[in-house]
DNA sequence: CTCCAATATTGACCGTAGTCATGTTTGTTC
DNA sequence: GAACAAACATGACTACGGTCAATATTGGAG
């Protein structure tokens, strides 16, 4: 963690951006994000309603901040918990999942922002987020495969691919049924056991 | 198939609906659904502007008529694949699905407007088509447990989840990636081969 | 302090999705 | 065919996302 020294300007504009996010955020959980104006964003945060796109060119754009400092959060607690010196394994990979999961249930209004963002910037392979979730896929997948906890004949790129489908997936279905149609952590841990063991029967060579 | 006799008043309401449809299509198709404005469509089809709010309360709901025509063509195909005389089939399966993506593969544009549609609707079951999907579904897994070819001690409906977002992700990555990231149907066939036959490597119990 | 260029702010303005009151057409009843 | 109601068409209007030329603020150089 670097600490830059930012001069005055840079610090109020941070403030401004700052300002900005948080009047959207609280106006978005409250009503909505279709429902919500720029200008009633710029007025709660006391700024006319052009300074808005300095900070953000879109409305979009706003979304996208939220997720990208959460997605950092997430990223890193994984990041910490596969690259540490526990040695890997297989279970703790589900749960890891399963515990980034519990923050989608804490506001279901925001996780839905977020979600909606990051299954945009899931197909975009220019976007330095998804960038750093293949990189980090790749990477806990290896070494899955290294331990003998995945097989290793299949390309570790299309695991991640279908673990993340099915992970974003089961979210999406759970955060935009209402009332919540399963308990969504043990969803997610059986739905990985069951692509992880394989759908295949006994009558299946 | 039941006729049904349309009086007049209905005749020329059909025409009118179908002749806006073919308008936006044509202009989608030429130069993309954002930048095409309701005006131009409405021009095109010869009616004033309020006109098209008769027939479609939204601009969306233009791209959701034409996904539901497309999907209720490939639900009687796999249908008939399924509930014929031919006895259920495993890689018949894969390879049905496989097949309805060639569709996917004709007009990148307009499958783009179709596989967002969908995606949407899966979420929402009140949605009719997703039902219609759910159903059909859950009878092909259902018949793919009976032959053994499935494993019996899982939720078809689950499986059929897996299966459904599977599918659709790579499609949706396959569509949004330029140039083609890899080729469809090969990548479809080799992801539902892996799931089925499942993760797990040799160093897991 | 003065001047200047860089940077940030502002709100009038534009284009378009969607609304709605008004006008027109259609089928029906006598 | 006249009178009427229901269905349909219409375009002026509104609301909102986004642009941009004009204006204000900032910090540094002399």
């Amino acid at each position: 963690m670097t600490v830059i020294e930012l001069t005055r300007r840079e610090r109020k504009k941070e403030e401004t951006k700052e300002r900005i996010f948080n009047a959207a955020m609280k106006l978005f959980k409250a009503r909505g994000f279709e429902e919500t104006t720029i200008e009633e964003i710029t007025e709660k945060a006391d700024v006319a309603k052009g300074t808005f796109f300095n900070y953000f060119p879109r409305k979009e754009e706003v979304l996208r901040y939220l997720s990208e400092q959460w997605l950092e959060e997430v990223e890193d607690k994984l990041a910490a918990e596969f690259k540490g010196d526990a040695p890997p394994n297989g279970d703790r990979l589900i749960e890891a999942f399963v515990d980034v999961a519990r923050f989608y249930e804490q506001d279901r209004n925001l996780a839905r922002f977020i979600l909606s963002t990051w299954m945009e910037s899931i197909y975009d392979e220019e976007d330095p987020t998804c960038q750093r979730w293949q990189a980090l896929g790749a990477f806990v997948v290896g070494e899955m495969q290294r331990i003998g906890y995945f097989r290793a004949d299949a390309d570790p790129a299309r695991i991640t691919n279908v673990l993340q489908s099915l992970y974003a997936f089961t979210i999406a279905k759970w955060l935009h049924t209402e009332p919540a149609p399963y308990e969504l952590r043990q969803e997610i841990r059986t739905r990985f056991r069951l692509v992880i063991e394989g759908l295949k029967g006994r009558g299946n060579s």
